[in-house]
DNA sequence: GCTACTATATCCGTAACAGATATACGGAGG
DNA sequence: CCTCCGTATATCTGTTACGGATATAGTAGC
């Protein structure tokens, strides 16, 4: 595997919804709809597929770590970040803030209208 | 097609370097690769594809104009951002822009280490 | 009883991607 | 002279990612 390459959009949504807390695949989901205002709707196939490469990547591992009784579900499965996994976020989150940075540079996103001449009159 | 879906990460690259002035292929990739100081290279295969993608989406449109004859190379095929192009990567860049403040709200980018201890001892 | 939600997992068609290949011209270097 | 490299476009093809459908199953509400 390729070192420094970009991490897919699916992979990323996951773990940002782990670097919060350990969570289960349906968390997962819950957490990135929330996250998005209800925008980003992550398939069961991307999920559970892209978990899969992950943990063979070694971005993420099982925990057997359960919540109290009272709030579990004996059909879930746990999921918690490692430290590749929290570097590659870190990482991808580098890359897509230089991103952002350039398309401000490009007057793609445009922030305020600045007046400047309105300000020297003033 | 669905309104309010994410680009590709390809397609918004072009998006990025045809904002700046009409550009052919071959200087799409170029500009890409001088962006990302050398470390995205876009396959002509992805590159071509998208174009015609993109093409078809309305997003940018093949334009007329060519360089001075001095400049130019009549094999280049020059292309233009359409209104539809502009918008579709400004609304992107907001999306890119709003995954990066959840990742820093996350502390999954770390910008500074904020020593407010220190501050109030000082 | 039916629908909806929770939960995991697989299947399968489609879309995106990236390298290889083809074609072609110009320039540099051996 | 011939070969390699850069420029330039385009297609082909294999691989991967994605996303909806399906399956299974328990619980809750109407």
């Amino acid at each position: 595997m390729k070192e420094s390459e970009s991490l897919t959009p699916a992979v990323f949504h996951i773990l940002l919804a782990l670097s919060v807390e350990e969570r289960h695949g349906y968390g997962i989901i819950k957490d990135v709809l929330a996250r998005t205002n209800g925008k980003l709707r992550l398939g069961a196939g991307t999920l559970y597929g892209s978990i899969k490469r992950m943990s063979e990547a070694g971005l993420l591992e099982e925990s057997d770590q359960r919540p109290e009784e009272a709030n579990d579900d004996e059909r879930r499965r746990y999921y918690r970040l490692t430290k590749r996994g929290r570097d590659a976020a870190q990482l991808e989150a580098r890359r897509l803030e230089q991103l952002v940075f350039d398309a401000r540079q490009r007057r793609v996103l445009t922030d305020l209208p600045k007046n400047r001449d309105l300000e020297v009159t003033r």
